[in-house]
DNA sequence: ACCCGATAGTTTAGGCTTCAAAGATTGGGC
DNA sequence: GCCCAATCTTTGAAGCCTAAACTATCGGGT
């Protein structure tokens, strides 16, 4: 009898399809790491910033009339006491400011500055041409159909999570 | 003349992919980060443990005799100082053992003791059984295709990063 | 007018992550 | 036998990230 198993057998039983989903989720995770590292190393860099930077200049760049900490924190999908951080370190930088929302002393609302608009066209116009050379290898049809998958596959997900989660 | 664009018009000469590549860029990125998030939650709330602990249990599980630090960085994708860190504070629970490996004093074998095989096969039950919640959205064909259509990518951004950086 | 639940943001403690520099060891060329 | 480049790991500084506790404010019900 064969000795060197384990973690395998343990499930032997398991529904067919759990196997196929754990394969499918890690070759995801797998894509999403690669791409998101070489972005991360691209841009230190070429322009000596961050992802959380990069993705917080460009939520505030498709909101001209400016958003919350709140409002960025939902949609980039992280903490708020994260967004605190990240928003102090970008103000010290001269990329974007906070300013009073008239009429509700608790929210500040973020927006870009002129020299935070200007940086970010630059490294947007970057990131785009990166992303494009790392998905190149990808024919007009595969595209197109991985593009839906994944939106299956995102419905799925929330389909999953929002009973509990989003009340 | 409409005053509101920005980024837009600064790429309106752009090759046709490059918009398409951006947008399955996004949603490949948010299908990973939701169910990152959630794994890691419940990873937290039902095991009082995270993510990358786990990943690096799982790394030595499927490595009975033991992979060094180096080999762990690698399998990985995070850098050696991160397993440094990961490794010791496993190792103070008791999870995993550093030993000496024969005939070279600088590298070190890490396994998992006893106590870590139990307590990964707890955990990796689970988080087989969440994955599966998760994508179960999906129907059996969507789910092949996806796999197959991640693999094209995958390969794509493999092709697209080797010229420098696998020598 | 007052209270109280909901909302906005900050703080704190702890862990994750990277890069770069430094320490230890190895193996091969001379 | 000695040196030197390559390999393995650790350390330190900085930033990212979360959960949970806390402060401040808002707004509606009474």
């Amino acid at each position: 009898m064969p000795a060197a198993v384990d973690a395998e057998t343990a499930l032997a039983g398991a529904p067919p399809g759990h196997k196929d989903d754990l394969r499918l989720w890690l070759r995801l995770l797998t894509c999403a790491t690669l791409i998101e590292g070489e972005i991360r190393t691209r841009l230190r860099r070429d322009f000596d910033t961050t992802l959380p930077r990069f993705d917080l200049l460009a939520a505030l760049d498709r909101a001209p009339a400016g958003l919350t900490l709140g409002d960025v924190s939902r949609r980039m999908m992280v903490s708020n006491g994260n967004v605190t951080g990240l928003a102090t370190r970008l103000e010290a930088e001269g990329l974007v400011e906070r300013r009073a929302r008239p009429g509700d002393r608790r929210a500040q609302m973020l927006r870009l500055t002129a020299k935070g608009k200007r940086e970010f066209a630059r490294q947007s116009a970057a990131h785009e041409g990166w992303v494009a050379e790392l998905l190149g290898g990808l024919d007009g049809a595969d595209r197109a159909a991985l593009f839906r998958l994944l939106g299956q596959a995102k419905g799925s997900v929330r389909a999953a999570l929002s009973p509990e989660e989003t009340p």
